[in-house]
DNA sequence: GACTTGTTTGTTATCGATAACATAGTTTCG
DNA sequence: CGAAACTATGTTATCGATAACAAACAAGTC
């Protein structure tokens, strides 16, 4: 089982032909006789020959996959971003080089630093966020490269995204024309998670903006802030400010741990405190009482990235940088009903 | 901007040594005098030089990545799997490339046959049942093969899992011997989902065992079978067969979804029925009550196989393959509290 | 001091495919 | 009918790195 493997050479050698011949049968579009190569696909198959498309990628210099990086493999938005990313693509017989950054902007150098050597077709990164040697060799990578899911001030290439501040907007207004004036943040603080941050700070905007205090501001832990942080900073916030009566939480993950944190403690939401979230997750439309969020349409992100990049790669040289703005969705949801509609 | 790229050439030339001296000096264990390497390091950044994997891989024969294949991105478990898995790679410069296949065999044979043609030095899948071509392309490929996160009969190489069927065998006791007798279990029904499948089963098997009626089945819906799925599932479960007084889930995302189900119908959990699911997510510990439910291990998959492919590799022929078989742990939540308890 | 051993560097061949060019046979069409 | 255009195939050079071998020099040994 370990011999030695099987190459075009053995392959041409037994259908008779030459290798480039070979070769050419593997190209759909080349020109070989529609018999011949039959036969040399049959006998590729029965030889067990599988092609090495390192030695493809290297003689011809380029590649048929896009490399992305996406802070965490444990994120539904991000997962869902990739998957429709990987849709498009793959109607064009492009794959996806996938890597993980855990929200960290060194180990993102390490990760691009490593996936440029493998000469992607081209490069996609999540967020604007990076160190001055990611920005360099990104720069100078000579593909195409897009920044998504935010809206970077000084775009590298390409950007498909929103502005994570602004989509806090909707949800203050509701929550102020529904009643509320006590109105905490959770989250947005977290090393590493510069949307959070954004939206934190597109939140004390939105705030100051109305003349509302923007100073409930509540830690949410560490990176990446999930159901259990979003219980203890509910906690937290019911401790130390007790008349708060809504918060936002920075995602709906931490916005469903506060929920159950006032399930657990008898604290009625939507009547003594409205709690919305962000991202439009499956447990959003799920949870008792449903939860008010932010749909930033992940998936728009990924198709759009895609399309984008198909554009692109159609073309010789790089053609010029383009930005698509997605517009995040206000979802209300039963979580933040005003008292008067209880 | 888009020049012609920088070559091992093009720094031996700034430095004024052979192209061999600039390519010991990026091995780490590679003898070049310190000052030497120092100068070449230094002028390889400054010229913007990226190594090309392609050409280094297919000179040396060998890569310095492991494919990797799961089910779903957007799965909490398998991401766990594979960040627990890519920790303990990196120690050794080891990289993962991973693909999903949406559960479906067919997908995952065109993946494979991808992942295959770059050369992996070994290949990670995720179940036991796959295409005849996929075996085929696996058991041919000449490097190591490690099926996860079940134990089939029939193993291509090493196995790193447990076993889906038995890990039912303490909820149903659990449940059973706290008073439980109508006891139902929702989904396992997906195609693809073969370890979704395993589960039924065994629950079956559990309960047949005891003398228990095991007939109480209700379909999932679609694959991955997520929240809303499992609300519905329960809302059928509960108007077909109301007298049930107990449930268990192939997910404790079903389960979340059935419980959400039971908290909007005022069906209280665990007095009038209770919930178990699988796969010890966080909001098994978050809901509120807690969900029962099983925890595979998912980190500890990854790291064993980790490990167990970095003995193998460190070998020059193939070595035996090898078995790890995971414990699954039984998690108590307050979703199946006995009455008595209450 | 002559010989052995180790360190640092260079030269040449090569991994497995495809680009570019070449050629023989075939079809098109004025 | 014969030149132009196309089809099917082969030959040669090459992508950018590293293995394998070789050589120059330094250091250690008796």
């Amino acid at each position: 089982m370990t011999q030695r493997t099987v190459t075009m050479k053995d392959v041409a050698r037994a259908a008779g032909v030459s290798v480039m011949t070979v070769s050419r049968a593997f190209k759909a579009d080349s020109s070989v006789s529609a018999a011949k190569r039959a036969q040399i696909l049959k006998l590729a198959e029965d030889l067990g020959y599988v092609m090495d498309s390192t030695a493809a990628n290297l003689r011809s210099q380029r590649s048929d996959f896009v490399a992305v990086t996406i802070p965490s493999l444990n994120n539904a938005n991000f997962a869902d971003t990739v998957s429709a990313m990987s849709e498009v693509l793959e109607k064009s017989g492009m794959q996806i080089l996938l890597g993980y950054t855990n929200y960290d902007i060194q180990q993102e150098e390490r990760l691009v630093a490593q996936f440029l050597q493998r000469k992607p077709a081209a490069i996609v990164v999540t967020g604007g966020l990076h160190t001055d040697r990611t920005r360099k060799l990104l720069a100078n990578a000579g593909i195409p490269v897009v920044q998504t899911w935010d809206l970077p001030a000084d775009p590298i290439g390409h950007v498909v995204g929103f502005s994570n501040a602004l989509s806090m907007e909707p949800l203050v207004a509701h929550l102020h024309t529904t009643g509320r004036q006590r109105i905490a943040f959770i989250g947005g603080d977290a090393t590493g998670d510069t949307r959070g941050a954004e939206r934190r700070k597109g939140f004390i905007q939105s705030m100051t903006a109305r003349g509302l205090d923007a100073n409930r501001l509540i830690p949410g832990g560490q990176v990446p802030i999930s159901m259990k942080e979003g219980a203890a900073a509910m906690a937290t916030l019911l401790s130390d400010l007790p008349d708060t009566d809504a918060v936002i939480c920075v995602s709906d993950l931490s916005a469903f741990g506060a929920l159950s944190e006032c399930a657990r403690r008898g604290i009625a939401v939507p009547d003594d405190i409205a709690i919305a979230g962000f991202g439009a997750y499956e447990i959003a439309g799920v949870a008792h009482p449903t939860i008010t969020t932010i749909n930033p349409h992940p998936r728009r992100i990924g198709s759009r990235t895609a399309e984008l990049l198909l554009m692109t790669l159609g073309k010789k040289a790089i053609v010029d940088t383009m930005r698509f703005e997605i517009t995040p969705d206000f979802v209300l949801g039963g979580s933040t009903a005003s008292r008067d509609d209880i």
